[in-house]
DNA sequence: GTGGTTGACTTGCCGTGTCAACTGTCTAGC
DNA sequence: GCTAGACAGTTGACACGGCAAGTCAACCAC
């Protein structure tokens, strides 16, 4: 007897669509890392874990949200935040209100080498994604990778970009 | 004087839809990784260059070749090839006709675990690729990856999927 | 043909990420 | 209260990828 079905396979067509996504998902990325890496001698992810911090409300997060804002996992982020700390960019904190949870808070130093880092790394997205598209294909993206992003989040809970604080909307913009 | 022009900041929308669009190019590759690594122990790099030699003339590869299709470095798929080397799944061989060059070959072993692998795998992409997206989105998608990966890409020479070898039509769809 | 150069890998070392095990903190149930 | 569990985070052991240096074949130039 039958136990599985034939599987769905790709057609030419299609196969050719996920090749060139493919592609570019994971040229794109490395992109990012290069620039960082030779202009500010960080990575896309520790750029990322300082701006989340930049536009966060005193500059403070719990680890476990800042984890899920830069997209990584908490291991991950605690090695990532001791390197960062070692260059006095953030120290931790435990937190007042829940000794549970610690908090991650941006220096003063920090704060400087995102406000340093960024014009750099903007231009570099600008001209990997922006600038290479139309107004309409940019709309076209941002559904497409709702709907994508929906399907490989477990759950419904897409991670959302936090409110910049109003305080500090020189580099609200920062994100990546 | 001044030195450098005001930097290009992100807008709003921008910033939203450069948020939503990097969750989703963080997070598909890990979904990927995670299906694999759950059904069948391998990675996704590790079933893409398989996958390559699947769809390639006499299951074989020159390994520089081989490395830009899986969109790795050299160093990357060398030490890749080590490992499924020992798995039984793929040889190394010199060219004979350049000595310079090393082909990797795909072993029936290796052509087995692949063909076991890929349904599962296709269903994985078309659950989370596919089935969400509209065919106009489809269409969208590869023009909008195109062009990312075209300013992405040095030198303009974006690698091309490689035509099936007719005896092999059975995964030609395998890629990924 | 031989000395130098280039091209195609391979490898030693190191930084980074993950999994699993562990520590410390709070919360429930009794 | 006090013990059991659930959370939040850290850490040790290991896997993996990158860089730079090393190997080995091929292609000159003379």
């Amino acid at each position: 007897m039958e136990e599985k079905a034939e599987p769905r396979w790709l057609g030419r067509e299609e196969t050719e669509i996920w090749f060139t996504f493919g592609t570019m998902v994971t040229s794109l990325p490395d992109a990012l890392d290069a620039q960082l890496q030779r202009d500010a001698g960080i990575s896309f992810f520790e750029y990322q874990v300082m701006s989340m911090l930049s536009m966060s409300p005193q500059h403070t997060r719990r680890m476990s949200e800042l984890a899920a804002l830069a997209n990584g996992s908490l291991t991950r982020l605690s090695r990532t935040v001791d390197r960062l700390n070692k260059r006095g960019w953030i120290i931790r904190r435990p937190d007042p209100e829940n000794g549970r949870y610690t908090l991650a808070v941006l220096t003063d130093a920090g704060w400087d080498k995102v406000v340093a880092t960024a014009p750099a790394h903007v231009e570099e997205v600008r001209r990997a994604v922006f600038d290479p598209l139309t107004k309409a294909q940019l709309r076209q993206l941002r559904d497409i990778s709702t709907r994508i992003g929906r399907t490989v989040h477990p759950d419904g809970c897409l991670p959302t970009l936090p409110e910049p604080d109003p305080a500090e909307v020189a580099v609200r913009d920062t994100r990546p």
